[in-house]
DNA sequence: GCCAAATAATAACTGTACTTACTATTGGTT
DNA sequence: AACCAATAGTAAGTACAGTTATTATTTGGC
């Protein structure tokens, strides 16, 4: 079977695919970020005061990549870190007048070309395509460590 | 629309679950290498010769990615980079005895973990998802830049 | 109240992945 | 022969993405 064929390679592919098109029309629409940075911007909009490591568990990165994300966030003025009163340890997330703005006028931007990424699919195709993931990157950890499940919500 | 459930993060997620997979199992095989690095080699191997910028072109990089890729296989030990003697800006590449080893022996190690990155699909729904994403990686260019095709051969 | 385990974050390190700018070289044109 | 656009590769810079180690702090056990 040729490599270029194989599961991992494709998925490298679409990833790549999906990234340049997340960056095609946001810069486009005249914002300089990533799909991370969204992604962050996202869960803190949604979740006010969390720390960095919810939004890891969350978005489904480490802990330590998330700091540089937070980092650059909050060079941009989108968000602050506060440590927290409750947990010193911990550094309270939330979005500032700019991050909210800026969250609300990307997000229907970002929604409207999710289909973009998929565009040689057909609607229906689309929709298959999306589930099927879904029901992969859904699926349990299967993983002996951590007994408990990553339910933070 | 819930941003963790639009295309661009779920196939984040895939591809994050595919390296970790990649990693895995070639760690337990006792090897060190990314998959970047064996679809280079595996290049190389197809391809005996060939330089870098139709490494990149074959395998869907950037020229600059590449050039660290390479590196890190001719420290190993597993490439050879000689200047082409018919080109002197080009470097060609060539798999050492090792690399040809490694190569050889990692071929059905890699092709057989295939299936287990989409191991909560069944197998109808694992070639389903295959064919779509190969649709949409597959899929031409279509950018009013660059006239001529990509086909190198 | 002290100690050990756990936890939040950071630091250091490796390896993609891309952009822009640069050098070296080639091949075609004049 | 000089020029010039194109090409191969590298360099510098930014941004993930992960591992392992370290620091600060919290919490539970005693």
């Amino acid at each position: 079977m040729d490599v270029l064929d194989m599961a991992g390679h494709l998925i490298r592919r679409l990833h790549q695919h999906s990234t340049s098109t997340f960056g095609e029309h946001t810069q486009a629409a005249g914002f300089d970020l990533t799909a991370v940075q969204f992604a962050a911007l996202d869960a803190i909009f949604t979740h006010p005061g969390a720390d960095q490591a919810f939004v890891a568990e969350k978005i489904g990165y480490d802990r330590a990549t998330i700091g540089g994300v937070i980092d650059r966030l909050v060079k941009k003025g989108w968000m602050s870190r506060v440590v927290s009163q409750q947990d010193r340890r911990a550094r309270e997330l939330s979005l500032t007048a700019k991050g909210l703005s800026v969250r609300e006028t990307l997000l229907p931007i970002v929604q409207g070309f999710q289909k973009d990424i998929l565009s040689p699919l057909n609607s229906t195709d689309q929709s298959a395509l999306i589930e099927l993931i879904r029901q992969i990157v859904i699926a349990p950890a299967s993983k002996e460590e951590s007994s408990s499940n990553g339910d933070h919500g």
